[in-house]
DNA sequence: GTATGCAAGATTGTAGACAATCTGTATATT
DNA sequence: AATATACAGATTGTCTACAATCTTGCATAC
């Protein structure tokens, strides 16, 4: 199907907006496999099915993702960035792994992800008050769903990531511009990797968890903004202080 | 589906290391055109080589720097992901332009540096006495630097984009973690990029900054935490106060 | 048995080709 | 002349090829 070449005779109804059933003779350009490889293998990282250390080859990705490995090296750049992939540097060339998952990068990493969700939790506490009430109205249903997880001993958990992701986001979303936001939404997955991959940490001290979100609620409700800071801090703090005490007893993951 | 290869490392049997002469066909591989091109398109946008609100195009880039597109497609990922170049969506196509300069822009970039600076330099001042202390000594001399540029009214203003940033990474490298500090190395070029095209506001209030580096100064030499993390998100909330001056009188760039 | 060197396979980095899409302009139609 | 249409150039997104390099396994020598 030539389109645009020099000797272009072939009359094509212009601007017809074509069809899906195009043949399209090469991959299936649907013009944003490097968006579809990038957040792929992410979840594929962060749920831990490509597992902490691990070696990580383009051609296998490309195969499985059914794409060439152009788009897959471009998301692996990414990936590398945003420290979900590092690099271990060989002269020349470079060989990349999946991050390794330990204790002391786990230390680094919730404290930067707590003190950029203070950030923007200060400016949510300095919302109009309104707005602050149907934000807290939000909050307080996830954390219910979360008490009654936990009432239950419900040990289906896979909600449970859900549910606190969901509370973070929404404080995040409104006072976050779209540059912190996107800082937030790119080093968010990987403390959740962290605790999908030491599951038990958040299990057993959900409740702990929970009061601490019930005090950011109320420190909203407030408009206050430094408590909300503190909380959000604090909240994230002490995440990651039982989730090292996990990784004690479990050890590091991907790093020898 | 074999996700993981059992990694194992086993001691290089020490190669002879391959003479360099070997004939390239093609290109010039050095085996690293990416960072290459990485750090080249940063500089160019940090410098204003490239306006803000230019549009990019890949080729003349490739051209420019004399290899593929390929490497140079990697490397506008890596802008776009970190913020220097941002995507102008037209259903599947994007185009790319060189991110605007906005006073709203600015003021996030300011307040999320200067919070990340904040965080490091809190570590920096928990450090043992002997290692402040030589923090503070190469410190007070970059201060001391600025002070001649100011006094001498030295308008070659160049050396004080550096002199500022030296300050500043002095601190943070010591006490930031490498996730923290690959974070303020993404970050702090795009600040620099403000300064840089409105080069003005920093000379006119250059003695108000140096100001409030001996505040930081005394506060390292003191070991007093809060006192350090307050004195540099000061800083960069009184340049952005400074530069929001600046960006009312000239106006933003490369938004319209 | 261990160390050294070579060869084959595996993997990465870049280039170049091609297809798909967008945009502007010249042309036709009224 | 104003508007719609078609064409050509420009640009992006993806794929494939190929060379450079690294790894691994094996054969050989000590």
């Amino acid at each position: 199907m030539l389109w645009n070449r020099p000797g272009g005779i072939f009359a094509m109804p212009s601007r017809v907006v074509k069809a899906k059933s195009t043949l399209r003779s090469k991959g299936d350009h649907d013009g944003n496999s490097l968006r579809k490889a990038f957040y792929e293998i992410r979840e594929l990282i962060v749920h831990g099915r490509l597992s902490p250390g691990a070696w990580i080859v383009e051609a296998d990705l490309a195969r499985h993702l059914s794409m060439s490995r152009t788009p897959v090296r471009s998301a692996l750049h990414w990936l590398q960035r945003e420290g979900y992939v590092i690099e271990r540097k060989n002269a020349r060339k470079s060989r990349m792994i999946v991050a390794p998952l330990t204790k002391e990068d786990a230390g680094e990493l919730y404290s930067i992800i707590g003190h950029v969700e203070g950030l923007a939790g200060r400016r949510t506490a300095m919302l109009p008050k309104a707005q602050r009430a149907e934000i807290t109205a939000r909050l307080k249903s996830f954390n219910t769903q979360l008490r009654q997880i936990l009432t239950a001993k419900d040990s289906r958990s896979a909600g449970i990531f859900d549910i606190d992701r969901n509370f973070h986001h929404c404080i995040i979303e409104r006072g976050a511009g779209p540059r912190l936001l996107a800082l937030h939404k790119s080093i968010e997955p990987q403390a959740e990797r962290y605790w999908r991959l030491y599951a038990s940490s958040i299990i057993n001290d959900l409740h702990l968890s929970v009061a601490e979100h019930d005090e950011i609620i109320a420190a909203i409700t407030a408009g206050d903004a430094g408590r909300v800071e503190q909380g959000l801090q604090a909240n994230w703090q002490n995440g990651c202080t039982r989730l090292a005490r996990v990784i004690e007893i479990f050890g590091e993951r991907g790093s020898w």
